[in-house]
DNA sequence: CTGAAAGCGCTAACAG
DNA sequence: CTGTTAGCGCTTTCAG
């Protein structure tokens, strides 16, 4: 049926070896020789059995990647999209190939990851959005498993990963709005667990200690990443005695909800409530109004991580391993006060 | 190193062709031995290598997905992912992973293909949104190897597929607009040489014939998949003659630059120029004004693909090659005159 | 019900 | 520079 190296070493007159050498660009080779075998595979249409290559050579030019349970809730982010564009660039460029498995439970990712891991499937793995405490990292780190973070761990300081700093980016994103004239300020955060959601919560309230401004835990709202959340974090807004005057929105997508959500209770941005939130999804400048954001580079973000757990592959000693993407405000028109 | 199936059938005491046989539930062995054997494998921590494993049966358990080149635009679009979720969904379900390349040029293209496929790295391929003529779909008939279109050919009427129907959405959605009393409508088409264009674009010229109504060629643009192109067709728009009083759009994304572009330059919608576009992404919803939509179920289109894919694969003789997800139209904001 | 043996397609010493 | 020889870890006849 399929057409293997012997058949090639046949047809050129020569041993698989040979074939097998011709194929990885083994130097001492004649050119009379690598050409016959050159010949013969074209005029046989032989491709290499990857699996047959992998299985001898122990490595698999894969890369595995997990994607956090309840990828719904990520996936209906632009965020990934964009984070995975990244990610595939990279590794395509590198000439390897991305294996994708989700999973709905703990258990289940667990699973993916021993099929990855254990199942020699892949050569690296990266792990998006760590939660505290994180069981995969604690896994892989037992199983000394070549892996990157998307994000950072709060345990272990010396894993590899790609992150931004979030919490000097959610410290600019309240000043921007304090520099605004705004007093009471609140914030909507993400999942309580992921490191994330704790870094941006902690720049927010350096930033309004700093300025001298109260923190009131009745302004810090938590949601996911979904535009519903935004619509809850509505009703919420609207119950505070003291209502805040600016949010800052850890996810461009649950401020597109939040801004709808306003619209129908009759409040606009940005004149009765400014906004300045996350990511830079490319929707976030069609909003009506255009979303301020914090351009946190996702694209890059994606292909860093890649390209250091490729780096670490190829085992090149990769002494950094923290990766920083910087970011910058985008100033748009839901924060700017006309007046 | 890695732990073998050599060595459970050592601890286990048993040959390693018995090992082989609990490990794929044989029928004919004994409890005992069976329990002995489960024993041995959790005590070693065993896990089956599948490169060995796929090198002997022939199959991967994975299945892979092509994506079309220039895939940042299909990225750049919320369409994707949601299409991937389903996908993912459902072949996590039946124990398969997705293997993802993506390409920048139609060589690099079939050079993926070509990996997959004759590297026997996959079980099965996965096309999305074919143009026509295809190249891909050409190779893999010619290789006689299992895949599915996400979307349909226009040359092959008897390869397996998962589609809408393109034609008859996009004649509802005019219609919609002729009913709202319109009668200069405009069509926002996608990349001229993707089949879907070519069914929407049919669609909205067959309402338009059976209303009587003009079909003019400079109503028609043609744009890509991204917002760009919604602000790029304002231009265009504003320069007509008679300027229509209503568009169909082929997919939210653009309709959403549409709408911030028209914006920009006074025009209001629906008040000024009534909307309707394609797919229903979660966004479309939040926008402001919310946008009417046909719903596509993307969801649906990702996961009956995959399913139709593996049904093939399990040797089922699947008779039913095309599969048609019904659409429905979700009329909001964006085509409802205030009056 | 279980073991022995052969081999999937490829690579990697080791000789020549 | 090239052929020979062993396997990589697993499945699968074929005999017991």
């Amino acid at each position: 049926m399929s057409v293997t190296i012997k058949d090639v070493a046949r047809i050129a007159g020569v041993s698989p070896s040979t074939v097998s050498r011709v194929l990885s660009n083994h130097p001492k080779i004649s050119p009379a020789t690598v050409r016959k075998v050159r010949e013969a595979m074209e005029t046989l249409g032989y491709h290499p059995n990857i699996m047959a290559k992998s299985l001898v050579s122990k490595n698999t030019n894969t890369l595995g990647l997990v994607l956090p349970r309840s990828a719904e809730e990520l996936f209906a982010n632009p965020f990934f999209s964009e984070v995975l564009r990244g990610m595939l660039a990279c590794a395509n460029l590198a000439q390897y190939d991305l294996l994708m498995s989700s999973a709905n439970s703990q258990k289940e990712e667990l699973e993916a990851v021993n099929r990855m891991v254990l199942g020699r499937r892949v050569d690296g793995v990266i792990l998006m959005a760590p939660r505290k405490n994180d069981p995969i990292v604690e896994k892989l780190l037992e199983y000394d498993f070549p892996f990157v973070l998307l994000g950072r761990s709060l345990e272990h300081q010396d894993v590899h990963c790609v992150n931004n700093d979030n919490l000097k980016a959610a410290y600019d994103a309240t000043n921007h709005l304090i520099a605004q004239g705004h007093r009471r300020i609140g914030f909507v955060s993400g999942p309580k667990d992921m490191v994330v959601s704790e870094d941006r919560l902690e720049g927010y309230r350096r930033a309004m200690r700093e300025a001298g401004l109260a923190c009131r835990e009745d302004w810090v709202i938590n949601a996911d990443f979904l535009q519903e959340s935004g619509f809850h974090a509505i009703s919420l807004v609207m119950n505070l005695p003291e209502r805040p005057t600016a949010f800052v929105i850890t996810d461009d997508i649950i401020a597109f909800g939040m801004i709808r959500g306003l619209y129908d209770v009759g409040l606009r941005v940005p004149d009765d409530i400014s906004i300045v939130s996350f990511n830079n999804i490319n929707l976030s400048e069609l909003s009506n109004p255009p979303i301020s954001t914090i351009d946190i580079g996702i694209y890059h973000l994606g292909y860093l991580t890649v390209q250091l757990l490729i780096r670490k592959l190829s085992g090149e000693s990769v002494s950094q391993t923290q990766i920083t993407v910087p970011h910058r405000l985008l100033v748009r028109k839901s924060s700017m006060k006309t007046m």
